[in-house]
DNA sequence: CAAATATACCTAAGATTCTTATACATAAAA
DNA sequence: TTTTATGTATAAGAATCTTAGGTATATTTG
């Protein structure tokens, strides 16, 4: 995760949500969707990915699967059922925050 | 700060940007503020608050003045010129950061 | 063909940011 | 009189990330 600290947190949700829509992803897959939708602007270090993949499944919120494609070994996740659910709170409070920052950055109270 | 992790790496932007506004704050005000115009939901705590403005200052984006208030001292705080270009700086990031997370949470890509 | 780049996983040391807990002090409210 | 509110500060530890390395195969480029 480079780039601004602003991202500092928000590495489980993107996983999260990116596994909510794809339903099934490997790592190496992540960064690069990651990459895509940002337009190059958040790159995701493999040092933040993995221990943040790895920890997710010790938690009960992902369970993966190897396989070998083009002789080449990759690791899909999943979302388990206590992972959707986990999903769901995570997505209501980036929302919640989102909508906290942009108050912040147009501001509607008085002085 | 408590309460989701998605806020951590967003402190210093939340006080510059409250500065900016405000022109002239102290810290306890600052904590007031901010559970003000988040309902109550984002609580930042002295151990993190504290700290930021002090680390601010020493970077040269702050400049403090102390004053007695009801027979209480007051740190207030202000942007420095510097302070200025950086809160602009900071803020472009937060827009930036804010149009990903939301193409995040309402994907526009295709699968 | 050799070297660089892309694909694919992993970990460990250190930096940064925050939580939790504590300390000190005055004013107001219960 | 004790708690709550106001006001600042630090220190230990947790959590998250960066940086830097390691291993391996496939593809592209010079």
């Amino acid at each position: 995760m480079k780039n601004s600290q602003l991202y500092k947190g928000s590495l489980n949700t993107i996983i999260l949500k990116l596994l909510e829509e794809k339903g099934r992803m490997y790592g190496y897959e992540i960064t690069q969707k990651v990459k895509e939708i940002t337009n190059g602007e958040l790159a995701i270090t493999e040092g933040a990915l993995y221990p943040a993949l790895h920890k997710l499944e010790a938690e009960g919120f992902l369970e993966a699967e190897v396989e070998k494609v083009d002789n080449r070994l990759r690791k899909y996740y999943k979302l388990t059922e206590n992972g959707q659910l986990e999903t769901a709170n995570r997505l209501s409070e980036l929302e919640e925050f989102i909508r906290n920052m942009q108050t912040l950055v147009h501001p509607k109270w008085s002085y």
